[in-house]
DNA sequence: CATGAATGAGTCTTCATTCAT
DNA sequence: AATGAATGAAGACTCATTCAT
């Protein structure tokens, strides 16, 4: 009936998606499980509502995963920028493995997810593939590393990080690896 | 009750506990789950049965584990009397990429672990980097590393071949994983 | 509101009525079940309107009744102008046959109607008896049935032929059980 | 221990069993639902329990319906002893009756069993086909009935008994249908 | 009037754990 | 010690019904 504000309906809709993801990207970073009757307790909707926004449970894992990779692919043009290519690449170690550390839950699920890890993986690994191969490119420009890298050896070579655990030491850890894998990679 | 003679008991005891484990590591590598209960019916026992050998599922899991990692850790010796050092090294890159993959199960089992992963992995990790501390070792000898490695930063850098997948090229991707790595441990 | 002009609304109206009704048929008839979301969905109008213009399942599945057996009903004059009276018996019995053959979902649907079964054969069974009552009266006329026949045994006498199911002979079967009712009818 | 008493164990578990089977045909004959949980509830017993002593919703109906369909059955041979043969017929219809009239969520609940009806009938259908075979037979030898009768029509004819309810005056409308079957029946 | 998002009660099913034998 | 029946909490999922727009 009325023309000036956006209808409630819509904003509730909205918040509801908002807020499931919340409640599941936070079950994952604690407990890793992602129950669908659990998260809807969290977010305060209904059950029903979850499988409205959120056909499965993979589905939601995935909304998740792609929400909170995305930061890490976001980062890297501003560490182009206010670095030289070889901290960039340095700095977005640090920042893949504090987010490997604080997701953990989100790893292990995507890990253990029992359908379509392709379609899973085709999206995010690619997205991350991608934001190495952006380090890498800058760096070999710059003449630091060598220019026949595959990304996705990088990649995996820091998958390494994913053992990190809170209690330790990790971002001296992290620096040992990083290096260990820079003098691998110069030129 | 007694301490002398081996009863029939015992002989039976030893056997459950064999079979509870056997069932317990074809349950990991292939679905993953460890199901007490589907556990009790493949090896044959009684549920209750399970429960009197391992009190709780990360008993069970890391017993298995403990056995798994031996493997690894027990062919060092052999691939050291037959190979450089350096072949060494990257021959058992393979045996560990091969087993990785073979017991992806099993990984993402100690991996979601939700209890003790403290004790899990003071044992466990603690063996593998002694598998990787004495072939360190034959090659800083042989002057083909260098001395200051961490062994347990080297046992992160391979982590990464937990993610690969049988579907893929792993035999080459473990390769070049290796020759990077090499390239930033050798002299 | 107005009561004098048919509003394009009414036609709006008519419409999805006729929409509702053709989706709960074919539901019926196929799966057997009448979810009223499931019958929004396949008459693409929303839930809400299901529940307008019928307040329960029951009021719904009683209309898709009625209006089916209006069917059978509907078939007897042209029966008896074109046949005897006991060919016209005989070739509507295999309608109600088919009839029950094909709408088998629907019959079941009826018979487990949770409420108000009073209300349901109040009108479709009734008007199923005023069909063999026609039926009857022809005959009796003919001085080929006893005069003494209650329709609604007869019916009720008919009734074995929901138990055919399309993998069975069941024109040979409907056949036999005619000819044997017919032995118990005729004069 | 001791060798007088069957175990407490192994009566519990009889004693379920029971329990469950009186609970199912509780709830079908009254609501014609089976609903595990609910059985559960009204058993006393764990969902768990009732699982383990029938793996599925239709593996429980079919249990209880070859139990109630036994009594049918078994009621035959007294009646032959008792009666003449047409009487016994007569009465054994009234039991048929009676039967439908009890057990109508019974009867709903087989005609739409989702799986395996072909079983549900091959085994209770024919209990049904014999007991009335057995009828016609001795009717046959009293020269009562024609010789070729098909006891499977026969049945279906009778079906029309299970649209009797409770509140119509039953008892008349069965003897009713008795009769008219009878005189299509008879030499 | 129509729409369809939201709700939540209720069903099915699994499985860790207990405990009587 | 071994067994496995019993238990029930918990998760997945459906669907009737309500209600804001």
């Amino acid at each position: 009936m009325t023309t000036g504000a956006v209808s409630p309906r819509r904003a509730d809709t909205r918040r509801n998606h908002e807020r499931i993801l919340a409640a599941a990207l936070e079950s994952l970073t604690t407990t890793g499980e992602v129950s669908f009757n659990t998260i809807a307790r969290t977010a305060e909707v209904g059950v029903g509502t979850v499988y409205r926004h959120f056909p499965t449970p993979d589905a939601l894992v995935l909304a998740v995963y792609r929400r909170e990779v995305q930061h890490l692919v976001d980062v890297v043009p501003s560490l182009l920028e206010e670095h030289t290519p070889e901290q960039a690449f340095r700095v977005w170690t640090g920042h893949l493995a504090r987010y490997m550390m604080t997701k953990r839950g989100l790893a292990n699920a995507l890990r253990t997810a029992p359908t379509s890890p392709k379609e899973l993986f085709a999206s995010a690994s690619e997205a991350m593939r991608s934001a190495i191969s952006t380090l890498l490119e800058a760096n070999v420009q710059a003449g630091s590393v060598r220019a026949d890298l595959d990304p996705l050896i990088v990649l995996r070579a820091l998958g390494g990080l994913l053992y990190l655990s809170p209690s330790e030491d990790w971002q001296s850890q992290t620096e040992r690896l990083t290096d260990l894998l820079w003098r691998g990679m110069r030129t």
